[in-house]
DNA sequence: TCTGGGGTCCTAGGACCC
DNA sequence: TCTGGGGTCCTAGGACCC
């Protein structure tokens, strides 16, 4: 393999939502721009995400909101719930408007997106992806930054100095450009896509700190400690495509839900009413895909960061055979809970695993399988249809609970502006002239 | 007082088989 | 006292991503 970048290697773009989270609430409460902002995580937790002004404040990115008590009150910092169905909509939107400019385009996040530029190559690069970007920003008032090169490793990497560098007004092309040492030489390892905290240890052990250091290691060591994803990001940074284009996102391998709770809890009942209730949103996310399960995990656990008894365990259920049921996942589900339930902690998180998921219409019926399948999966399909027409949790299992005391907290969410009429926003003609 | 949730991939090592 | 070689499959743990 060749040093060199090759002719033929097509030109990649990352398009990445500026501070998305912080964004949306923006665009629909215009006062907010040029404030700071931050939006916390579940349970009002963490800070997950951070407007620019928060940035300069010093507010860090995963800092407990009660570390940044003191800047957020000093500063009239502004506070907000987290709010995914706002942000989903919002991603949504952002999602179709690409879908203008390429037939290719991969969703990777939220709020990121890579584009096939691969027979645009005519155009100015540059020009065009600042037309996708005043585009995004006038069709849904999100900010963006453009990175462009030959891999998407670079393309990340171009993308933040598009973002950081203001001269470069949001976007920045590197493809085609011979010599990148400057780049390279101005990005930290941990910046790198791909190098996390662990591996900018070892490397800055190695006197190896900078993108440019990092393409200029040996190979065979990098192989060697951080296995062939880590050979694959400097054969990347290098300019040689190793990471494939994923237009369709595959099934997932494996749903999770859990979450930790507004307030800890003692008793068996509310832990079951909690995982009968993670089930539920499992399996729906399940049948989504048209899946069915072999294997369910069960697990709880209380407060790591406090000073009091701790108790963590789980459980691994094989199923009897691939099922998306919600009621038989949930029955399964309690026992697994009497099993590790122990009296005497407070519990603080629980949530439950659906694994060895298997295509719906392929699974095999075992010839000791006794339920009433057919049966079964006609109720579960009424109430997914309900709850899709009727909002999400109007036809719910028993086994969830009413009084739900173990209800996440979010004392500080705006409204559903987009995906609820109930909740359209009022504006005034003033508020409306968007920047 | 107060610390998220949901995924992916790779590797080493054990179990098991012939 | 002595203790093969090679293959596959599975799992736990560790790294990463947003």
């Amino acid at each position: 393999m060749e040093g060199k970048v090759s002719k033929k290697v097509k030109p990649v773009a990352l398009v990445d939502c500026n501070n998305f989270y912080t964004s949306c609430e923006r665009v629909f409460n215009p006062k907010l721009w040029g404030k700071p902002i931050v939006v916390l995580s579940n349970n009002d937790g963490m800070i997950i995400a951070r407007s620019n002004e928060a940035k300069e404040l010093g507010i860090k990115m995963g800092e407990p909101l009660f570390k940044a008590e003191e800047i957020i009150k000093k500063h009239n910092v502004y506070v907000f719930s987290s709010n995914y169905t706002l942000y989903g909509d919002m991603s949504h939107r952002v999602m179709t408007t690409l879908e203008h400019f390429s037939p290719e385009v991969e969703i990777y996040s939220i709020d990121e997106a890579f584009i096939n530029l691969e027979g645009f190559s005519h155009k100015d690069l540059t020009d065009y992806c600042r037309l996708i970007r005043n585009t995004v920003r006038k069709w849904t008032g999100i900010p963006v930054s453009i990175g462009i090169a030959e891999t998407k490793t670079l393309a990340k990497l171009a993308n933040r100095f598009a973002k950081k560098v203001s001269s470069n007004k949001g976007v920045l092309n590197l493809y085609g450009i011979e010599n990148k040492d400057y780049y390279l030489k101005n990005t930290e390892v941990a910046d790198i896509w791909g190098i996390g905290r662990q591996y900018s240890k070892l490397l800055n052990l190695q006197n190896i700190f900078t993108a440019l250091d990092l393409v200029n290691a040996n190979e065979k060591w990098i192989k060697k400690k951080m296995t062939v994803m880590g050979l694959r990001t400097v054969l990347e940074l290098k300019g040689i495509p190793c990471i494939e284009y994923e237009y369709f996102p595959p099934a997932k391998k494996a749903i999770v839900s859990s979450r930790s709770f507004g307030q800890t809890v003692k008793d068996i009942a509310s832990v079951k009413e909690a995982i009968a209730f993670f089930v539920t949103r499992a399996s729906e996310k399940m049948r989504a895909q048209k899946s069915s399960a072999n294997l369910l995990s069960v697990f709880l656990r209380t407060n790591p960061f406090k000073k009091e008894a701790q108790y963590h365990n789980g459980v691994l259920i094989q199923l009897p055979v691939p099922t998306d049921s919600t009621s038989e996942l949930i029955s399964f589900a309690m026992k697994g809970v009497e099993q590790i339930f122990r009296i005497g902690y407070q519990y603080y998180k629980v949530g439950v695993m659906l694994s060895g998921l298997v295509p719906t219409k392929r699974s095999q019926t075992s010839i000791f399988d006794t339920e009433n399948r057919l049966k079964m999966a006609k109720i579960t399909e009424v109430v997914d249809e309900v709850n899709k027409k009727m909002g999400s949790n109007t036809l719910f299992y028993a086994a969830t609970g009413i009084n739900r005391k173990w209800r996440t907290r979010a004392d500080m969410r705006t409204p559903k502006y987009t995906t609820d009429w109930e909740q359209l926003p009022v504006v005034s003609a003033k508020e409306f002239e968007i920047i």
